[in-house]
DNA sequence: TGCCTACCGTTAATTTTATCACAGCCCTAC
DNA sequence: GTAGGGCTGTGATAAAATTAACGGTAGGCA
């Protein structure tokens, strides 16, 4: 009764399959790439370390089916996702902050097939302002609002140091964007209709530093 | 029967648990650096988005406890948490690839109170190869396995290009590496004793843009 | 001092996510 | 043809994670 889609059966697909769909699809282009035409799920399953069953399910989720024993045709499925995970306009990106990362991020994207577009960079720099950086132009920030409304920018990246990245959160609401992928380490209070992903990467490293210890257990009832 | 803890009650921590905890000490950290003494699970809460229960569940599985109701000992809990997902003499890191990511990744852990060191990076670029890139001696590649071992490396972060990713895992796994932060696109397949996060960008920044779209849900028993 | 508020620690219930188990069917081989 | 094997799709089950509920108690205040 809260939803605003309560009138039709939908759901929301889980974080983790649409992660797993975004893997599958990658890995897919590859086989696709080396002339592979169909693939098992124990296939696929197997290249991420994964069950059968686990990629049976996600497909299940998203209502695909093959109509072959032979396994799932490759380039049928790699559409299949994109109509599940992509926009089917695609979607203009933006990246705050120049540096290192951003940059990182930038290239990584070049050569990939994907819906998204980084369209526009911002930084506080003057040696990056109004140059093309890693093949995105770059504004100045304190245009970011008008920028990425022209943009028609609905997703951002924000790579901007820790320290100021809480000066954003208002800038980004303002200009309509939806989602945030935030890599910065601090946590960040935007309104509860912009989708964000907090990807801090101490945290990672502490994360497996702590799997990669011997002793990852803690006491329960054990005493002295 | 399998565990080498089983004869005490031990369990292991929930993933996401530890992820949490890392983030915690890093704002309470920043709370500290303000002069702030005491803090209340609920402000703990509100400043990551989550609920004071889940703060006090998490502290409660580390078997935190605080000695007064006047809120958390920032400085107490701080240590404390260093006692669960630090290991007490610190861990060495290793990162392979220094590219833009890598140096990003680098300048991030500058100032930062850790008990993890980054102390090698490998790449296979003569240019950076026997100098310091970013505060971090730079070997070759060929030399991975010796110079892992003298520097008693434990966990490796790949930011090789994914298209060699995959040799990369017989050296790391001689290597003894005990835990693997993959940047790559590509899925690796290592024995199951090495601990391996996954974090491929892309998919992070896809997930982002599927939960940025107004339509992310998918009909289940909905028919025309 | 003694009530009252509000915060903590913990157990229980719920929700979400992953795994198991199996029915059905296509494909292959004979 | 047709019997058998192997792969898919899915209901049932288990595991993991989150949320709710509540008793206990320190601290504030009259």
């Amino acid at each position: 009764m809260s939803t605003d889609a309560a009138h039709t059966n939908a759901k929301r697909l889980p974080e983790r399959t649409i992660e797993r769909l975004s893997e599958y699809r990658r890995m897919l282009l590859e086989c696709l790439k080396q002339g592979r035409t169909h693939i098992y799920s124990h296939e696929l399953a197997s290249m991420h370390g994964i069950t059968a069953v686990q990629v049976r399910r996600d497909l299940m989720l998203i209502g695909f089916s093959s109509d072959t024993k032979k396994g799932y045709d490759v380039e049928v499925l790699i559409d299949f996702i994109g109509t599940i995970i992509d926009s089917p306009d695609g979607l203009n990106v933006g990246i705050i902050g120049m540096g290192n990362l951003a940059q990182a991020v930038t290239h990584y994207f070049n050569g990939k097939r994907s819906k998204l577009r980084i369209t526009a960079a911002f930084d506080v720099d003057p040696h990056k302002v109004g140059k093309t950086v890693a093949g995105v132009p770059c504004y100045h920030m304190d245009t970011f609002v008008e920028t990425a409304l022209q943009h028609d920018i609905r997703a951002i990246i924000l790579t901007s140091p820790s320290s100021v990245a809480a000066e954003m959160v208002e800038p980004i609401t303002r200009a309509g964007v939806r989602g945030v992928l935030n890599f910065t380490s601090t946590p960040l209070n935007f309104p509860d209709d912009i989708y964000v992903e907090d990807y801090d990467i101490i945290t990672l490293l502490e994360k497996v530093a702590y799997f990669s210890k011997d002793n990852n257990l803690v006491p329960t009832a054990a005493d002295e």
